[in-house]
DNA sequence: ACCTGAACACCGTTCAAGT
DNA sequence: ACCTGAACACCGTTCAAGT
């Protein structure tokens, strides 16, 4: 008997960087960074481990290009933006948003310095500083702090809902958790994380990146 | 014969957390995150792998316990600061110190979102922008946009070192190739990240991150 | 109570051998 | 040129057995 064309929605393609990165991505999203393993991901691409070194270095290079689509998207589609301000708003509130949809790219972005990945989004915020009329000797420094904060927020925020998945939790849960242990602590030693504990659980993390960006921005 | 007394410079004592956790400090500042193992452990510490986990739940708690001691030791060295903006900016500082020569900190800082170590720097932050007079309903944000921003800057910085030392480079030379990559970018696409790749090996990190402090006080 | 060390169930990566 | 899959050199973690 010949093999039927038994396709289970994908047609029969030879491997290829693409399809592999792709395959990451799922892998990623569904199982997280603990899910993307070379036999696993073999298996989803019907294969074996060692075809897949052909087309890709190594596990580090794999994430990053992983990575690397997720963001290359993620900037194309936050394009909007009137003023200089605004565009610089709708590009961290993109990342944000993507990091929080793929927590895996919030680390991903963090242990690639200076690679593709960064460079796009630091491009983005250079043009619209730049924009904005930054003085040439003090657009570098403004740029860092806003990547560096964007990277930062993004992931720790990553790190909570990685956190929090892997605990079989959801978000609100997690961080009620979290809460609860603050107020718990020595009332001489930690009075401050004592008197916030309460609003870790309900406050909107969104709302305050977007006012810590502005706060940056006012800064200049 | 019986065995001689031949201690290499530390007395025959039992295993015990503070053991461990110095020894597994020892262990990632000279060989790296990847460095960390419980065989590598158990041989420094003469004993078995399984001997560790008597004392110590999993690698997970074991990372962030000794970030935590690292932490722990920088806050009490930064308590300098007649103002509270300087003490902030002396925290700030510590931190980046800390990191920059023990870069495993900086992962493990992202990785433990409110526990100990993250709530030590919380504290310290939170206390001073208290002392400042931010109004009541402002201080979260203000605390969370300034320890994000260190955190942000100083795991990059982290990224940056860790890699550097996984390529055998130096700091500078690292920085270099990254310059290089840039400078060969599309100008069309990279007009600004090409313009500033020759900053990129030589500008001070340090004293961008305390400008980028600066700016997130100045914005209050 | 604390330690030993073999064993289990995994990893990333390599490489001879196939087509 | 591209793929196969066994093999290598590791991991974290467990657990019966010892003291």
């Amino acid at each position: 008997m010949a093999k039927k064309s038994l396709s289970s929605g994908r047609r029969e393609e030879s491997l290829s960087q693409e399809r592999i990165i792709e395959a990451s991505i799922e892998l990623l999203d569904s199982s997280g960074e603990s899910g993307l393993t070379f036999r696993a991901l073999a298996e989803r691409l019907a294969t074996g481990p060692g075809a897949i070194y052909w087309h890709i270095d190594n596990k580090t290079d794999l994430l990053t290009a992983a990575c690397d689509a997720i963001i290359a998207r993620t900037m194309q589609e936050s394009r909007s933006g009137d003023t200089a301000k605004q565009s610089i708003r709708a590009v961290a509130l993109g990342i944000f948003d993507a990091i929080d949809a793929h927590p895996w790219v919030g680390s991903a972005l963090t242990h690639a310095p200076g690679q593709l990945p960064v460079v796009r989004i630091l491009e983005r915020i250079g043009q619209q500083v730049r924009a904005m009329g930054v003085p040439a000797d003090k657009q570098w420094a403004t740029v860092s702090a806003l990547l560096n904060y964007i990277l930062g927020v993004s992931g720790q925020n990553a790190a909570n809902t990685h956190m929090a998945r892997t605990r079989g939790l959801d978000r609100a849960n997690f961080l009620g958790a979290i809460a609860n242990d603050w107020s718990q602590l020595d009332p001489v030693e930690y009075p401050f994380t004592r008197s916030i504990a309460g609003q870790l659980p309900i406050h909107d993390d969104r709302l305050d990146f977007v006012a810590g960006i502005d706060l940056i921005l006012d800064g200049l």
